[in-house]
This record gives structure tokens, sequence and C-alpha cells, in this order.
DNA sequence: TGCGTTGTAGGTCACTTGTCCTAATTTGGT
DNA sequence: ACCAAATTAGGACAAGTGACCTACAACGCA
């Protein structure tokens, strides 16, 4: 059908069922329906429920690698590509408001959980984090690129779990549009001191 | 032993129980061992799982609201009460980074499950929500009273998540006086137009 | 064509889970 | 002391789960 192989399949289709349902409320006959094909089958690809996990946590790593490479590789400004990271929220808004962040999410499971994984998961959020932290850096916030960084990510965590929440599409516009004005003023700040 | 009942300890074992596993991954086994009784023997105090949920999540409803009372039996200023509560992750800033949120990965945990206790759960947000905007419309802030609500709320919500994710009481500390700082220039604005 | 490798299907197994039932025990009022 | 109600203990049950196994089909290569 499609030329991808089984095993990218079923990854891709645990992705999207971890991300709807929680790593732990999914189970094997979910994603093989999902695939259609036969549960015993893919123990052929994943011996455990962890190794697919770990294959979903690998392809999320990749993506927002690529994501992210893909942004530092356009002309923009460092603002411009931060500006990017902010509207992630907005672009994604129906799936954020229907499930959460994806990152967030999985990493808040994985603590409750106390799973081995969830150091994996959380290079998720370093990925990002470094990221943002040298795009600051590239703006002059030498010092405090870091702790901007985080600001960055932890507000938009919070407007992704309130947006969840609430299912509530104007304060994701009224949260972001805050963000890029805070960007604004801050980026002003640092221009002409 | 202890003065209370039976019904309150089960419904006192899960609340802790469920913030710390969550509620999915906690069994009946899990209570019955915490509260030392049986297990068999709680179906006669709660018929489902689901019952216990409401149980916690009325529970917790009531203990939000007693301590957002309090506060506003105290004397202090609406600008010092929402200090109180930017300060609730301060004070729970250990089980914060070990659990999370218990409102946040509650609600999110029920909103992948697509539980019916959801928009229960999500009350105490509302609380929250409420509470907060009435403090801000004390402050003058009419007309953008809710939105500051909102935006305190997902900043603490996010604060939580990422302390969570990355173990880190410093960044806890940095985004609190960071809040506190941006509630002083709000309500120093707010003083002298 | 024949054969070894790769992939698939369906069934099985041990275990856990939520739910329920019944018998025993404790408690409180008279 | 006695009895009815409230409470508890322990086990039973069906459903669902992750994990595993073996037989069969498909494919590539000689």
């Amino acid at each position: 059908m499609s030329g991808k192989t089984t095993r990218e399949q079923i990854v891709e289709s645990a992705d999207e069922l971890f991300y709807r349902q929680g790593y732990e409320h999914t189970t094997f006959a979910d994603i093989a329906e999902a695939v259609q094909i036969s549960r015993g089958n893919f123990y052929y690809h994943f011996r455990t429920k962890d190794d697919i996990l770990d294959a979903v946590i690998a392809l999320r790593l990749a993506n927002t690698q690529q994501m992210l490479e893909c942004w530092e590789a356009k002309g923009d400004n460092p603002a411009e590509r931060i500006r990017s990271f902010i509207h992630i929220i907005t672009v994604n808004r129906a799936k954020i408001m229907a499930y959460g962040c994806p990152v967030g999410t999985l990493c808040a499971e994985l603590a409750k959980l106390d799973h081995v994984a969830q150091s994996e998961a959380n290079k998720i959020f370093t990925l990002f984090r470094n990221w943002l932290r040298h795009q600051f850096a590239l703006l002059g916030f030498a010092a405090d690129a870091d702790t901007l960084a985080m600001h960055v990510l932890a507000r938009s965590q919070g407007v992704a779990m309130l947006a969840n929440a609430f299912r509530d599409e104007d304060f994701i516009h009224s949260e972001v549009d805050q963000m890029c004005a805070w960007l604004e003023a801050c980026t002003q700040k640092a221009d002409s001191p």
C-alpha cells in the first residue's frame, strides 16, 4: 500500500495512539488494529511494549531535531525562529486542545509510571531547550539564554495544559500574542540598552 | 487507630496514590494495601473505581475551596493573596518535582482516557481561575481579570510541568521570582496610570 | 525450479485487574 | 445478654493484558 515498512507503520501508529490515549492505556490490540496486522505478528518487530516506546521516542526526537534544523536553515533571524517555536501551539491548536502537548503529556505520564524511558523522553524537552538557548544567545543574552529558553518552554507548556483542560482556542491566541509581545520587548531591550 | 472512618482513609490514600502513580496505574490492591484492609472489603464503600475517583475529586475540590477561603479571610490585600497562590509551587516544590501538579496531571490523564469525570476534575482549575479573577478584579483589572487569571494559572502549570521533567529546584525559584516581579509591575501600573 | 530468509497469522499462556458474592465478625441499641 | 445492622475478610470470576510459540506464506537468489 504505502511505501513504508511494517515497522515504520507500527511506530507511527503507536506514536499517534500514545499521544491520543496515553502510553499505558494503549494496548497491543489497539496498535495491531490501527496497522491492520495480526496481534502476534509484531512481536517479530518489537519484543516488548517498552521497545515500541523507545522507537516512538526515537522517532519524536528525530522529527524534532529535523524541525529545529529546518528552522535553523531558513534565513530568518533568531527572534523570528523563536516566534516559529511559539507558534507551534497555534499551528497544532486543535490537537493540543484535544490531547495536550505530546512532549509534556508523555513526560508527565512516564514520571508517574517511574518508567525507565523517562530520561529518554525528557531529551525531547532538552532538544527544544538547547535550541531556544542558542537562539537567545545569538540575540545577545549570553548569561540569561538558558533561563529565557526555560521560560519560553514553560509558558508554552502551561498554555498547552490549560488549552487542553478548558478547550479554549481564544485563550491560546491570547497567550501566544502575549508571548510574542514579550519577545518583542526582550529583543528591543537587547538592541538599545 | 485514627479517628477517621474507613471511607475517609480510602479516599485519602487513593488521593495520594492517584497523585503519585496516576489514576489508571493505581490498582485496588494498591489502595487496599495502603489502607490495610482486605481487597474485597472496600466494595462495601465504593462500588466501582470511578466512584473512588469521584470521591477523590470531591475531596480535592473541598480542600481547594477551603484553602482559597482561608486566604480570602486573611486581611492581606489581593496582590498578597495572588502571591500566596504563586507560592504554592514553592511550598510544594518537592512533590511537584517528583509528581507534577496534582490538578494538571489528573486533568491531563483524564483527558487522554476520555473519562466521564473529566469535567469534574476541571472544576478544580475553575475554582482557582475564578478566585484569581476575583483578586485581579479587586485590583482594578475589571476587563482583563479573567485573562490575567488564566495567565497566572498557565505559568504555574508550565513551571510545574518542567520542574517535574527536569527536577530543577532553581528553575522553580527563578520562575516564581519572575512571576512575583511581573505581578508587582502589574499592580504598580494599575495604581498610577 | 528449489531453498533459505524474511515476514505474517492465529492461537496459547500466565498473570493482573475490576467486579462481585458470601460467610464471618464487630458494633450499637434495648 | 441478645439481636439486627453495619462492617470486614477472603475468595471467585470473567475479561483483558503483555508475552510467547509454531506453522504457514512470500520473497529473493542460485
